[in-house]
DNA sequence: ATATCTAATACGCAAAAAAGATATATGTAA
DNA sequence: TTACATATATCTTTTTTGCGTATTAGATAT
């Protein structure tokens, strides 16, 4: 930075600065289908839509930290996997004053999403609907109603699952999805939910067993009326 | 967001709140080396350091027409590919204040870049060093000498050279690093500088034959004394 | 003109990887 | 014990990749 930078620095009032928020996309995988926390807005603007818990990011607070606070406060869930995402800073996102946002996507397993959703009538388990190429983007209530999103949170939504797919199939991110034990199908049906589309077995089994990423625990899953899978763990790159 | 952000937010004094900066890895390709465009600091803190262009985001200006104010005042580039980058929020990253920057990564060609260099004493095109695997960074003067870099900007870099090489096979950043029209051997010299490996040749020229992102032009390069190339153009997907 | 040089382009082939379909094995429950 | 559903193994086909080699085209010098 210039000098006109530094010293324009040395009086923080002088030049109106916009705030920073961080939004989470806490996202799971729920009957085979990607999944999203919202909350209801209650008061205006944009009352009655569905949002994305965020919060503002405090003066000593780092970005990370801000995310697992408002995972934790506001959205009930600790423990997820916090990557950040992408970050919104359009001048008019906000009508209220000018907000630049960094979206963070939190990825967890069934139980923990569906724990966060127990008995708090504002935050609803959104499904998100979108073709293999990434149009006709939609959430959905699990009724299947229509969602009507607040500010620009349908554009980051969007964002989150384009970069899950990009992510999936070279890094971990499909594990943090699932329990710490899993079969083979479990993995694969995370793999079909995210994707949109359905995955040759013999071959998806192979490329997993390949990659390394998965050790087999000798357990077997239980409550199986025929043969029952072998568990899986992950078992980060070697 | 609930209630208390929003009654928060009709004072705006009432909590301090960081700045936020734009911070700009301008990168080419120069002589089969990637180079990144970084600017002596002459003031405190960290004067002698080399830092990327950055600045501060008006408050009623766009993150993205900020760094193209940041990138055509402060580094005389105009017209390179801005993507953005990555957040970085620490609490400490810089010693004066609180500033969350946001990164952009803006890929141009050998002829810009140098265009900016020129006769200015106080920007240089530094040699980003980086083995295939992400270790040994470095930034170097084009004479060798290795550049201590301010605050995080290290950081920034690395995660610059990662994103490219990531994005390298899949999308089309190689051409913004290129001419309009350009030689097969030049686009092939441009992936080996990022990957910092060498490509076999004939498998190199299918691939890119095969994506379809490649249109001959008909005309050839000039001034060889041997057989000239021909020369393509970058043709986006059909 | 013609020979010669250099690098671009085309070709061929083997190795490897991926995909797809089919067959077999295995544990549960009737 | 038999039917059943799904996990797991095997085999074949197809596609991709790597790499060496031959051919071609333009520029330059003789």
């Amino acid at each position: 930075m210039s000098d006109d930078d530094f010293l324009r620095n040395y009086d923080p009032q002088a030049f109106a600065r916009p705030s920073i928020t961080v939004d989470l996309v806490l996202l799971s995988i729920r009957g085979g289908r990607p999944s999203v926390l919202l909350m209801r807005r209650t008061a205006p603007p944009q009352a009655d839509r569905w949002a994305l818990p965020g919060g503002f990011v405090g003066i000593d607070e780092d970005l990370e930290a801000a995310a697992a606070r408002v995972a934790r406060d506001k959205a009930g869930i600790e423990g997820a996997r916090l990557e950040q995402l992408y970050t919104f800073g359009a001048v008019d996102r906000d009508p209220r004053m000018r907000i630049v946002t960094v979206a963070y996507l939190g990825l967890m397993e069934e139980g923990a999403f569906e724990d966060a959703l127990r008995d708090t009538p504002d935050r609803l388990g959104a499904v998100l609907e979108i073709g293999p190429t990434g149009e006709g983007f939609a959430a959905r209530s699990p009724r299947g109603e229509a969602l009507p999103l607040a500010f620009d949170h349908a554009e980051i939504l969007a964002a989150a699952l384009m970069r899950l797919r990009g992510k999936l199939d070279w890094s971990d991110v499909g594990f943090s999805l699932l329990p710490e034990r899993f079969t083979l199908r479990q993995l694969q049906e995370v793999h079909e939910a995210i994707l949109g589309t359905s995955l040759n077995k013999p071959a998806f089994r192979r490329r997993m067993l390949d990659k390394g990423w998965i050790a087999p625990t000798g357990a077997r899953e239980e409550g199986a009326s025929f043969r029952p899978a072998e568990l899986f763990r992950f078992q980060p790159n070697t």
